[in-house]
Order: structure tokens, then C-alpha cells, then sequence
RNA sequence: ACCUUGGUGGUGGAAUUGGUAGACACGCAGGACUUAAAAUCCUGUGGGCAGUAAUGUCCGUGCGGGUUCAAGUCCCGCCCGAGGUACCA
């Protein structure tokens, strides 16, 4: 047979599906291997070569740990559920179950040609309803769980039921982030079903609640985080706001804490386990409630309600009342303390002139206990009461009798005042800005505060004065997405004309909004301390706002001054104490004083598991009279009902919604019409290849326990927080429920970098508005779209200050640019220069006839109007598209702009700005392969060209795994010989083998033990780039000697093997073997071939290497140093100089130091 | 902005983890074979300077400092690219 990488392919595959090669039997008796990729979704792209890289890398370590003895899992499915297919669905009307069972039919003819070595048989697909019954199932189980935080494991609902059935909610360690009412076992009984729905919604670990989408009005539906630009959809640049809606979670906060700890056990890389840390967050701190001050004037705390002539004494006797408290005030406070009845009480407290027995200043609520320490006659205690009135307090007494006996009558009757109506607090005293802090420590270097602009409170604590100013800045917010707030470079925010009060030192702090600070985080406020925080710093500079210095950092060395360092100074009682003992200070005082907290937080939120979409697993619920319940398991699968179309129904709904029927199928019932999100299916889908047709359970618990922990799992870095966090959630879950017998899904771990694409960008130019004070955004369809040439756009760029501004306005007078305002800065354009540019502007409007109206302008269409006053805004820089490669030309990056009016009807009519050459040039840009990003290079062209081999082992040459690349096919040349030319070692031209007896030389044993001993070591470090040049120094080398040993060479073929297994599989069998090679065993390394007798040591002068010497392996310093120093090179250098030191490094180098 | 990660010849990358920087391959240049091309094979190939040459010598791993006998590798401070930032998967 002659060399023919088509042949070879085709001759390998036809013994591989002959013997049924791939097939993995459940034999318990062999040592198992787990090896799994990342489940892949089936892009309607189909494969590209970014795919492949991880693939063929986990293949190789398949195939090396089979042909090492071990039983070895390496399956394949699909992760079919997710909105690219349903947005191929919304846009031609197909079904997406047929266009994923088209897509899953291409992927799979693609990994064949690949030669992956899966086994079919086992093939996973989470959309089909034989997978997602167990997804379903899943969900019914989470929803009948609740997180103990005691014990640290999940609970069925139904001990939490009881718990609630004999002790109401006493002692409840279940977990929840959500302040639930006390109540009595008797009250438990006597609540509603709707009642006690609402109460276990608070614990079950997927539970409803209100959270926030992305709504688009105009396209009638919700859109990912994906398809928003800058606050507007990416089709139809229509308007995108935040809107409440009822959602299922994932109660994810439960086990952070376990997620955290389960990072101890598992072979992750140092930095994905980091980035997973920083995810889950966990940082100790402290929340402080800084007291409001109404904008004149000072506020105080609100529980320092005594009169300040006399609190001093009012403290002390309060004290003293409460070290002798009654027999019934004890029985009382034992019942209504830490919040028993959800609100806060206090005992014997201070107000005004007088002492309350027990207070609730939230609800402005006092209780008397009559008949005990303190004897007033009834007139005094009338006084009192009015007093107190006055001042908004509501009194309620109650005799010692009625506490001692008859307690349960006290609290029902307590718990009814709680409902009565309250009347607003004033400014000042309201419930004060709650911050979280990681470092209460700097609390005297606050000088202001800053909320998050969609704080609740922002519009309470406003003054009429800056009202305006702040609703403008709250609309600049809303048009930014979180991540550009955050991005953004320039400082800004807004006061709000009010303070709060610091409570330590009483001081005034003004109260900002900006947008560096987000509502999702803590409590969606800060205090800022600007001495010690670098965008505080930035922003009380830019502000004018003090900075109070509060760390003495003298003596320490400028190179390590950073956080936490130095002697805290400026702050009143904790001056004098490093960090950490002021920080444990500082939160003494604060709980004393009751306005603050130690706390711990966690960033990880619990995880959103709604989507009001078609394509994803049907929610198994019903709800009836607001009460969902779960459909009973053997009800399910519960398949995704025709829909007329995939478009959301009328009123706004997911679009199950649309089949009516559907929803009301089971009478008195209304379906769940939401599904769950793609991460449902892929957070378990490993444990199901253990035992994918078990139609009775989810997976055999025997299996489970055989196959086990993935041993290694690989996949992309861009799951390390998303996919990572979610499976290892789910299965800590499966295993608290006693499914499973291991706690963390994924034993080893590997990232594979990705093989990028070279996106094809073409710039777009956005007029969108007029108007001094922000702009009026007009809808994309008001004007044509308009492209710009990228060299125009660097022309632009060059010119500008800041290299990364996204808008500019143009003042316009006499037909010529005159000013560019870059975000905040003027820039002046010399006429001379930018002469040619402003004449493309004037061009460009003169082209459009510059219809003022058309760009939302009100005014003259005259161009010798003075226009000042009125300012185009154009956005540059964010606005691009992407196109498909083969409308542009790879070399020259020019665009075929007949092609690409084509490639759209949007672009039927658009306009082109050229450069000066005439040319129109697309921007590259080196991303993610995405079928959404037009980038997708597809593996099969390659293949057909060089052979499945040359493709697998030039992927694994091109570098680390690890490392991201840009696709290249530059060196696969190089691959492609190296085959060819390892071909031609065991074959003659004719095609006949060369293949001798001849023993084999101590050379030829050296260089093939060496390259045996590299590849296994290799591929145990994932590090396949070097196995294949180990390959290629061994063919050269071998072919130097003109080897033709059957004992050189029938080892070299196994060892091959697993990276050319086409190859290899097809010279084994033409050498006339009837097995297949895969199943013979991985040559060992003979020790021997791996030592040298003589060494030859690099000799360095300084550091510098200079000269050679050979030495004996086992030659010490001594010998080392003689035959070093008599060296001719040496000895030139040594001229006149003294040898100060000699370093000698056994087998590796020598160092002369003169 | 934050978290993670990377930056080495014209290109992809190697470097036993602190010890000969540039393995292997592409590309390029020159040569052999050929009427010619392709394929194949051989030689050279980080840059500067000196030399006819062998060779010598200086510089060189994003930038600026530092530690060390010795730094691509460790430490400090920057710059740039990529991934993630919770509804792409």
C-alpha cells in the first residue's frame, strides 16, 4: 500500500467499526479510568477547529491509559438545549428539535472523521426526554430539599415539615437568606396551605422569588445579558430595561461555605480554584448602619431616643433595672429577644425622660409590665403613656399574671400591634444606610458615603435642591450595563444634598450616588474611605472631598506598602493598633452599640433557574391558587408542547404559554410555563454516561460506585466559574441525598486553551442624537446604516487623547468641523490636519442631505446656519459588526462589499465610508470561534486534505494546551511530512515492508527508550506539543541511522499510537497483525537507555557561558574544577584575575566567578 | 473596573522549573535533482559590530527597577492581548 492519508484513514476506521473497537463494558474488574470533555453544544456552525483541541489531547490520554490496562470511560453526548437553536427556530419557524437532531448528526460525523475514540452506545443528550425525565426529576428533588447549615447537608422537606409540626420554627437551622416570622407549632397547623407554601418557599433549595430581567419591550421578550448593547438589544437596537418577574433559584448560597471547602480535595489548577474562590467570595467584615441626617440640621441613631440632658443617668438606672428584672419581665424577654417575633426588642431602654420596660423602635411599640420592680401610681403611668404618645410611641401593658401565666395570649396580642399601621419615621431617624464593610478598621477615614443609584433609598434621602441633577445621573446609569460601569475610567458621580451621620465621631458625611457601585453587591453602599481605597481616593480628588489619613506608615519599606499595613492613627479609640486588632475593636464597639455587626458575605447569589424560553427542559410544575406542586415523578417526562410559534405570547409570557391547552391539561391546575436554563441538563450529565438507558433511575448506585469521580475532566477556562460551580453544586447535592458516594464530580482537571478566530470587524458609524444636555437615542431604522472604513477609524483614534473613547460630538459651524468633545475632553482640531477628516464628516452629512430631522435634530437644513448649540453625538467604537469570512479578503483585510450588502437586508442600502485610497478595510480581531462571531474555521477541509493524523497531531503541535491561539494553518506542512516520512520507515516505494531482524544498536535502543520514557511522561502533564516533537527528533534521528530493527520500530509504532492512531493502526495490520493495535499494550522504558557516561558541562565565566568540558557522569568538583580551569577559553578569561568562587552544579553546569 | 491568564526570532513554539535562550517545525535564502514546475533532499537562518574565513565580541525573552555566583523563570511597579463578570455555551 502507498502512502495516502485518505486510504489510511478509511483502511483504520473500517477495523476499528468491524471489531466494535470503542465499545466500554462495564467490567468492574479492571482498574477504571474516567475521562470526559466538556459537554459540547452543537452549534448549527457545526465543529471548528477550536473543538478539536481539547478532544484530541483527552483522546490521546484515553487511548495511552486503554493501552496502559485500564478500563476507560470516555464518552461523548450533547448539551442540546440553549438560544441559539431557539433563535434559529424564532427566525425560520423550523423546530429545534429537528435542527439539533441535524446538528448532533453533523458533530457526530465530524468527530469520526477525527477518529475520537467514543463510545457511542453511551451518547448523552440533554434535550432528548429519556436524559431530561431525570433533569426533571432533579428539579422535583431540589424543590423537596432544604440546606441544614448545622450539619451542612441537604434534608428532604419533609424533616423540616415536622420540625415545624412539633417546635413551629424554634430552633429552625435551616438554611435561608430571607427573615421568616416567628411562629408556633400550633400556628404552623392552623396556617393556609398557601400559608405554609409561602413559609417552606424560604428553604426549599429551588424556590420562586422576584428577580430582575432583561426586558425588551419592542421585541416583547427577554433577552440574555449576550444580546444587550450598551442598554439596547443587539437586534433591533431597541430599548432594554430591568424588570421584575417571578423566578425560580437555585438556593446556590447554601452551599457555599462546601463549594469553598471542596476545592481542598480536587487536582484543579491553582487558578481556576482561585477563580472560583473569588467567585463564592467569602470575605469577614461587618455591617454598620450609618444614621441618616436630614439635609439641615443633625440626625441621631435612632435608639438614642433619651433626653441628652439626662441620658447619662437614665443609662446607668437602666442598667441596674436590667440586672434586676422581674420574674415576669425575665419570662417576657426570654420570649421576644434576638428578634423571636422577627422584630427587634430592647429592655429597660431610655426614652426621653422616662425607662420603657421593653421597646420595638421600629414599630415604635412599648411594653409595660405592670406589678413588678417599679411601683407607679396609675396617675404617673397616664402621664407617661400621654408622653410618650406625643412622641409616637404606641404603650401596650400587660399584669405579671398575664406574662406568668398566660404567655402565648401576650405574644398573639404583641403580634397583632405588629400589624397596626406605623407612621413614617421622619428624616433623620429612618432605618439609616446599611453598608457592608471588609474593613471596619478604616471606619474613621470615611468622609462620605456612596450608594449604588438604583438604591431604593436614593429617592427618600434626595433633596428637592438636587433632585434633577440626581434623576439625570440615574438615567446615565440605566443605559449602562453593570460591566461598562465598572470599566469606566473617568470618575463620576452625584451628591444627593443629604449626610449621614458617622457613628463614632458624629461627623457629617455627604451622601453620593455613583455608578462604581453596584446594587448586587453587599448592601448596594459603601462608606468610602479614600485614604485606603483607590477609587474612593480617585473620587473624593475628583469631588473635593477630605481625606482622612489613618494609617502611620513610616518605617515600612516603600516597595511592600499596600492594604493592611501600618499603625492605624486619627482614630479615636482604636489609634495605636495595627489592622487586624482594630478591625476586632472597631466590631466590639459597633455591636455594643448595637449599629453594627460582624458578618460574613459571600458574593455567589443563588442561581436564577427560570427562563421564559421554549428550548429547555418543561418546569414539573403546577400551580394551584398560587401554590406550586411538583408533578409526581412518574408523571414525567414532561415534554416542550407544540407551540404555533417560538415567539413569547401575548401578554409577555415564555412561550409555552402559547399552547393554552398545554398549560391547563390537568384541571384546576395551571402549568409552569417556564423552562429551565441550558445549565440544568449539563450539571449531571457525567453520572448519566455510567448508565445512560437506566429508564428506573437517574444511575445505578453500583455503576456510580465503580465508575466514580471523572478522573479528568477538560474543557475550556471560560467554565471555570459557570459550569464548574453548578455541576459541583449538583452533585454535592445528589450526594447529600444519598444518590451518589462522592462529593466532588471531578477529580482531576485540565483547561484548555482556546483556539481563536480572527474576526472580521466592520466599523459602523451611529449618529444617534442631539442636544446639549444627553441625547435623544433615535431607533436604528431612522437613517441607513453607515460603514466606516477601519483605516478611518485609526485615523480618528490617532488624534484623540484617550485611546479608548466610545462617543465624540461634533460642533459644526460653516460646513467644517470646528470642536470634538471626546467624553469629557475638548479636543481642538488644527485645521490644517484635520482638514480631510472634517471634509468626510461635511461629506458624509452632505451625502445623507443632512436631514435634521432625520437625526432627531430640530432645526434649519442649512449648512451656513451657526449650528453650535447643537451637538451631533456619533458613536464609533463600539459599534461594529462582525461578517462572515469569505466576504473579506484574509490578506489585504479588504471587504467585498458587494458580498456583504448581500450578506444582509439591513445592509442592502448602506453606505460605505472609504479611506483615501478607495479601499474599504475590516477590522481583525482575535476572539473566541463562535458561529455568532463569524470567526468559525471548520475542521473537515483540513482533514480532507492531510488526513485525520496530520490534523490531531498538528492541533496538539501548535502549543500547550493550556494557551489560547489564533488558528494558523502555517505549520502543518511540517506535521504532514513527519507522517509521510514515519510512513516511509516501515515502507519501500513499492510498499513493502523494510522491517528486519537486525539486533538493535545501543544508539537506536537510546533514542527509542528516551522517546518513550518523554511521551509517557508528557502525556501524564497533558504536554502534547513536546510529545510530537519527541516523535519528529526520533524519526530524524532514527532515519540518520538507517534503523530497520523490528525491535526499534514495532515499539515506535505503539507508542505512536495514541496520537496517530490511523496511522499506526493501518502500517500495524499492513505488517500483517490481525488485532488491532489498540489494544496491545504501551511499551515500557528500559532505565538503562536513559544514562550517559559522559556529560559535557556547560562552563560559564560570571554567569556568561564561555567553553565545554566533557566529563565523566559520575566526576566530582574536584575533577570538575581542574579540567574547568585548565580549559584553553577559561584561561584566556582567567588572564590577571583571581578565581573568587566556584560553583559546580552536578550534571548540569559550572560557574567560574572571577 | 475586578478576578484569571499570557507576552521569547519573520511565525507556532522549546528550555529538565533558578543553571548552555531559541529544541522541533513553518517561513525565507542558497544549492542538488528536473527541459520546467511540483515533490524530495542538502546547507544556512535572533540582531549589531569586527574579520576573506574559521571565529571573536556586544546586545537580546513586553517595559522599568531589584534579589542571586547565575533570571525567560523569583520579587516590586507599569504596558499590551485573551477568558470570565452570573440569561452565549
Amino acid at each position: 500500500m502507498q502512502y495516502s492519508p485518505s486510504a489510511i484513514d478509511q483502511a483504520a476506521k473500517k477495523i476499528w467499526s468491524d471489531k466494535d473497537i470503542y465499545k466500554v463494558e462495564n467490567d468492574i474488574s479492571k482498574p477504571k479510568h474516567y475521562v470526559l470533555e466538556m459537554f459540547p453544544y452543537p452549534s448549527g456552525a457545526g465543529l471548528h477547529v477550536g473543538h478539536p483541541l481539547g478532544y484530541v489531547a483527552s483522546d490521546i490520554y484515553a487511548r495511552f491509559k486503554r493501552m496502559k490496562g485500564f478500563n476507560v470511560l470516555h464518552p461523548m453526548g450533547f448539551d442540546s438545549f440553549g438560544l441559539p437553536a431557539e433563535q434559529y427556530a424564532i427566525e425560520t419557524g423550523k423546530d429545534p428539535r429537528d435542527t439539533t437532531k441535524e446538528n448532533i448528526a453533523t458533530y457526530k460525523k465530524q468527530f469520526d472523521k477525527i477518529g475520537l475514540s467514543f463510545d457511542w452506545s453511551r451518547e448523552v443528550v440533554t434535550s432528548s426526554p429519556e436524559y431530561y425525565k431525570w433533569t426533571q426529576w432533579l428539579f422535583i428533588e431540589m424543590f423537596n430539599s432544604i440546606y441544614c447549615y448545622e450539619n451542612q447537608r441537604a434534608y428532604s422537606v419533609n424533616v423540616l415539615i415536622k420540625h415545624f409540626e412539633e417546635h413551629g420554627n424554634h430552633n429552625n437551622t435551616a438554611f435561608t437568606t430571607n427573615t421568616v416570622n416567628a411562629f408556633s407549632a400550633e400556628e404552623w397547623k392552623n396556617y393556609s396551605e398557601k400559608e405554609k407554601s409561602d413559609i417552606l418557599m424560604n428553604y426549599r433549595l429551588i424556590y420562586t422569588s422576584m428577580g430582575e430581567v432583561n426586558w425588551c419591550e419592542a421585541l416583547g421578550t427577554v433577552l440574555a445579558n449576550d444580546e444587550v448593547i450598551n442598554g439596547r438589544s443587539e437586534r433591533g437596537n431597541h430599548p432594554v430595561v430591568k424588570k421584575k418577574m417571578r423566578q425560580w433559584s437555585l438556593r446556590m448560597t447554601a452551599y457555599a461555605d462546601r463549594l469553598l471547602q471542596g476545592l481542598e480535595e480536587v487536582e484543579f489548577s491553582n487558578s481556576l480554584k482561585d477563580q472560583q474562590r473569588n467567585w463564592i467570595g467569602k470575605s469577614m467584615g461587618a455591617t454598620v448602619t450609618f444614621p441618616l441626617s436630614p439635609s439641615k440640621g443633625r440626625g441621631v441613631p435612632r435608639h438614642a431616643t433619651a433626653n441628652p440632658a439626662a441620658a447619662s443617668i437614665l443609662y446607668e438606672n437602666a442598667k441596674e433595672n436590667r440586672k434586676n428584672a422581674t420574674e415576669a419581665e425575665k419570662k417576657l424577654w426570654n420570649e421576644i429577644r434576638n428578634r423571636k417575633l422577627e422584630y427587634k426588642f430592647r429592655r429597660q431602654h431610655p426614652i426621653d425622660n422616662y425607662i420603657a420596660d421593653f421597646i420595638c423602635l421600629e414599630q415604635k411599640l412599648i411594653i409595660e409590665v405592670d406589678g413588678g420592680y417599679h411601683t407607679q401610681t396609675k396617675e404617673y403611668d397616664d402621664a407617661r403613656t400621654a408622653v410618650l404618645n406625643e412622641l409616637g410611641y404606641r404603650v401596650i401593658r400587660f399584669t405579671n399574671e398575664e406574662v406568668i401565666n398566660d404567655i402565648e395570649n401576650v405574644l398573639s396580642k404583641l403580634k397583632r400591634e405588629f400589624s397596626a399601621p406605623t407612621t413614617l419615621l421622619p428624616k433623620g431617624e429612618g432605618p439609616g444606610l446599611r453598608v457592608f464593610t471588609t474593613r471596619p478598621d478604616t471606619i474613621f477615614g470615611a468622609t462620605f458615603m456612596v450608594m449604588a443609584p438604583e438604591h431604593a433609598m436614593v429617592s427618600e434621602i434626595v433633596t428637592d435642591e438636587y433632585k434633577t441633577k440626581v434623576n439625570e445621573y440615574i438615567a446615565y446609569c440605566k443605559s449602562k450595563s453593570d460591566i461598562d460601569r465598572q470599566a469606566e475610567k473617568e470618575v463620576s458621580g452625584q451628591y444627593t444634598g443629604a449626610y449621614a451621620i458617622h457613628p463614632f465621631t458624629g461627623k457629617l458625611l455627604p451622601i453620593y450616588i455613583a455608578e462604581y457601585v453596584l446594587m448586587g453587591y453587599g448592601t448596594g453602599a459603601i462608606m468610602a474611605v479614600p485614604a485606603e481605597d483607590e477609587r474612593d481616593r480617585k473620587f473624593a480628588e475628583k469631588f473635593g472631598i477630605e481625606i482622612v489619613e489613618i494609617f502611620d506608615k513610616t518605617g515600612i519599606d516603600k516597595t511592600e506598602i499596600g492594604d493592611k499595613q501600618g499603625i492605624l492613627k486619627n482614630s479615636d479609640f482604636i489609634n495605636g493598633l495595627n489592622w487586624k486588632d482594630g478591625f476586632d475593636k472597631v466590631i466590639e464597639r459597633m455591636e455594643y452599640d448595637e449599629i453594627g455587626e460582624r458578618k460574613t458575605q459571600f458574593r455567589l447569589r443563588d442561581a436564577n433557574f427560570s427562563r421564559q424560553r421554549y428550548w429547555g427542559e418543561p418546569i414539573p410544575i403546577l400551580w394551584k391558587d398560587e401554590i406550586p406542586i411538583p408533578l409526581d415523578p412518574s408523571q414525567l417526562p414532561l415534554l416542550n408542547p407544540d407551540v404555533d410559534s417560538f415567539l413569547p405570547s401575548k401578554d409577555g409570557q415564555a412561550p409555552n404559554a402559547r399552547n393554552e391547552k398545554w398549560v391547563h391539561e390537568i384541571e384546576g391546575y395551571t402549568r409552569e410555563v417556564d423552562t429551565m436554563p441550558a445549565f440544568a441538563g449539563s450539571s449531571w450529565y457525567f453520572l448519566r454516561y455510567m448508565d445512560p438507558q437506566n429508564d428506573a433511575e437517574f444511575v445505578s448506585k453500583d455503576l456510580v460506585n465503580y465508575w466514580g469521580q471523572v478522573d479528568l475532566y477538560q474543557g475550556g477556562s471560560e467554565h471555570a466559574v459557570g459550569h464548574l460551580l453548578y455541576a459541583r453544586y449538583f452533585n454535592h447535592f445528589l450526594y447529600d441525598r444519598g444518590y451518589i458516594s462522592h462529593k466532588e464530580p471531578f477529580k482531576r482537571l485540565i483547561n484548555q486553551g482556546m483556539i481563536q478566530g480572527v474576526s472580521a470587524i466592520v466599523y459602523r458609524l451611529v449618529v444617534s442624537g442631539a442636544g446639549k444636555k444627553g441625547c435623544h437615542p433615535i431607533e436604528e431604522s431612522d437613517y441607513p446604516e453607515i460603514f466606516i472604513s477601519h483605516d478611518v477609524i485609526l485615523e480618528v483614534e490617532k488624534r484623540n487623547i484617550e485611546k479608548k473613547y466610545t462617543k465624540f460630538w461634533a460642533e459644526i459651524e460653516n460646513q467644517k468641523i470646528v470642536k470634538f468633545t471626546f467624553g469629557y475632553n475638548d479636543v481642538l482640531l488644527s485645521s490644517e490636519e484635520d482638514e480631510e477628516f472634517s471634509c468626510f464628516l461635511v461629506s458624509l452629512f452632505k451625502e445623507f442631505k443632512f436631514d435634521y430631522h432625520l437625526f432627531g435634530i430640530d432645526i434649519e437644513p442649512n449648512f451656513d446656519t451657526n449650528i453650535k448649540s447643537n451637538n451631533l453625538k456619533i458613536d464609533f467604537f463600539k459599534n461594529f459588526v462582525r461578517t462572515e469570512l469569505k466576504n473579506i479578503d484574509e490578506f489585504s483585510n479588504l471587504l467585498n462589499i458587494r458580498d456583504f450588502k448581500e450578506s444582509r437586508d439591513a445592509y442592502k442600502n448602506a453606505y460605505f465610508i472609504y479611506n483615501s485610497s478607495q479601499e474599504f478595510l475590516v477590522g481583525r480581531e482575535v476572539e473566541k470561534m463562535s458561529k455568532s462571531k463569524y470567526n468559525v474555521v471548520n475542521p473537515d477541509d483540513v482533514i480532507a486534505k492531510y488526513g485525520a493524523d496530520c490534523f490531531r497531531m498538528y492541533e496538539m503541535f501548535l502549543g500547550p494546551i493550556e494557551q489560547s491561539k489564533p488558528w494558523n494553518t502555517a505549520g502543518i506542512e511540517g506535521v504532514s511530512k513527519f507522517l509521510k516520512r514515519f510512513w516511509n520507515l516501515y515502507f519501500d516505494e513499492n510498499g513493502n515492508s523494510k522491517l528486519t531482524k537486525n539486533e538493535a544498536t545501543v544508539d537506536e535502543l537510546k533514542v527509542l527508550h528516551r522517546t518513550i520514557d518523554k511521551l509517557a511522561k508528557d502525556i501524564e502533564n497533558f504536554s502534547f506539543n513536546t510529545c510530537v516533537s519527541a516523535l519528529m527528533i526520533a524519526l530524524n534521528e532514527l532515519n540518520a541511522q538507517k534503523t530497520t530493527s523490528e525491535a526499534i520500530l514495532i515499539p515506535l509504532l505503539k507508542s505512536i499510537c495514541p496520537f496517530a492512531p490511523h496511522t499506526a493502526e493501518t502500517i500495524w495490520s499492513q505488517l500483517g497483525n490481525t488485532n488491532s493495535i489498540i489494544v496491545e499494550e504501551f511499551p515500557s522504558v528500559d532505565e538503562k537507555y536513559l544514562v550517559d557516561d559522559t556529560i559535557e558541562y556547560p562552563v560559564s565565566i560570571n554567569g556568561k557561558m564561555r567553553a565545554k568540558v566533557s566529563l565523566a557522569a559520575d566526576a566530582n568538583e574536584a575533577v570538575a574544577k581542574e579540567s574547568a580551569l585548565s580549559n584553553e577559553t577559561v584561561l584566556k578569561w582567567l588572564e590577571g584575575k583571581e578565581v573568587k568562587k566556584f560553583i559546580f552544579v552536578k550534571g548540569r553546569m559550572i560557574n567560574v566567578v572571577i
